[in-house]
DNA sequence: AAAATTGAAATGATCATTTAAAAAATAGAC
DNA sequence: GTCTATTTTTTAAATGATCATTTCAATTTT
């Protein structure tokens, strides 16, 4: 039966770990031996799971990515109406599971390191897209083509814009506020086609 | 007489020579000897002026810094208007000079770095909260009261964002249009308070 | 017993920073 | 202007520290 039961595990834990050593240390200098002790294993261990630090981190931005992927797909198969999509995508990206103080340093770090490694820069893309694709296809019935593009790349920036004051804040994030706070400048945004 | 001409003209020379080299490499993996070469000098001499690497990298924040600062200063005396003001706070965010590959990969960097380094946390929040009290200033007289928070939070983020998206492309950025799309954004977000 | 897992220690590479000596700039005296 | 003396600037090489990764023997799981 569980003949990868070990390996499942300490892939789960290991990238937890990573998640918070990242966090409390920075992409940039934290140290497998750190990311090793967070989950009370050795570094030895990370290269026998992963082969490197490097497939490391995408084996744990691909997780994250996953789960937002996730999050999106679920609001969507209750949603009815076209602005209850939009705010589906809205509350995923906020949701009490991703918008945390760990995750959104993560992100920040994924950001700033997919410029210069192959495989970040692609699962970026990949994210991007999809978002995108997801607000065009709700937009189109909410806004008029002429303000529709402009629109959907301001409400992606914005959402962006938020994780990243997010990560440089240092008290407990407050995703429900969030959520509020972010559905309103959507609504805004949408309702000046008047 | 210039008795510190030389070492105000190799100060120019490294932090230009760290813009570019962080720009290429990654602030993360750039080395002494990488900024150094991009500057025709010796990594020797980089300490010998800025005393450290880490030095070195707040000292080119700082000019960023000032840079941003200035090329508000500048449009706010020529506006007249709260809503020129508010323009002029927007167009010095992505002036000809600032709005570049170069200097938005720099900036996610110190994003990604100013939760770990004392130094660079302090200047990103001076430098937040200079935007901050910008806005505020004049949105008091362009949106009623209940809106006006949310809207200046969602018109910071969605500069920041942009900033973010500009990090991520490897083609040139066109500022003017950037500056265009921010205004017309802008104006959506006010305008839908009628 | 065979395969998978673990970790202590070894390896090898990379770098920031220091050192010390050379080279260049500057000033003061003539 | 030219010639020392002094200070400033520059670099090559040395230093020392840190790490990712590998090895290999021990341990655990199947």
């Amino acid at each position: 039966m569980g003949r990868t039961r070990i390996r499942d595990i300490r892939h789960e834990e290991l990238i937890n770990a990573t998640i918070t050593a990242v966090h409390k240390r920075g992409y940039a200098v934290v140290t497998m031996a750190e990311i090793a002790a967070e989950a009370g294993a050795s570094a030895a261990s990370i290269n026998y799971y992963f082969g490197s630090k490097e497939k490391l981190m995408e084996a744990t931005m691909r997780r994250l990515l996953s789960q937002l992927k996730n999050a999106m797909l679920e609001r969507y198969a209750t949603a009815k109406t076209p602005h209850d999509r939009l705010m589906a995508v809205i509350d995923a990206n906020f949701s009490d599971r991703l918008f945390t103080n760990e995750q959104c340093s993560i992100w920040i770090q994924f950001w700033a390191n997919a410029p210069y490694a192959e495989s970040l820069q692609r699962l970026h893309r990949i994210n991007r897209a999809r978002v995108t694709a997801h607000f065009r296809a709700e937009l189109r019935t909410l806004v008029p083509e002429e303000r529709r593009e402009t629109l959907r790349e301001a409400l992606q920036c914005y959402m962006d814009g938020v994780w990243l004051e997010a990560a440089q804040c240092d008290t407990p994030l407050n995703p429900a506020q969030a959520r509020k706070e972010a559905r309103e400048v959507a609504d805004l945004m949408i309702q000046s086609q008047d």
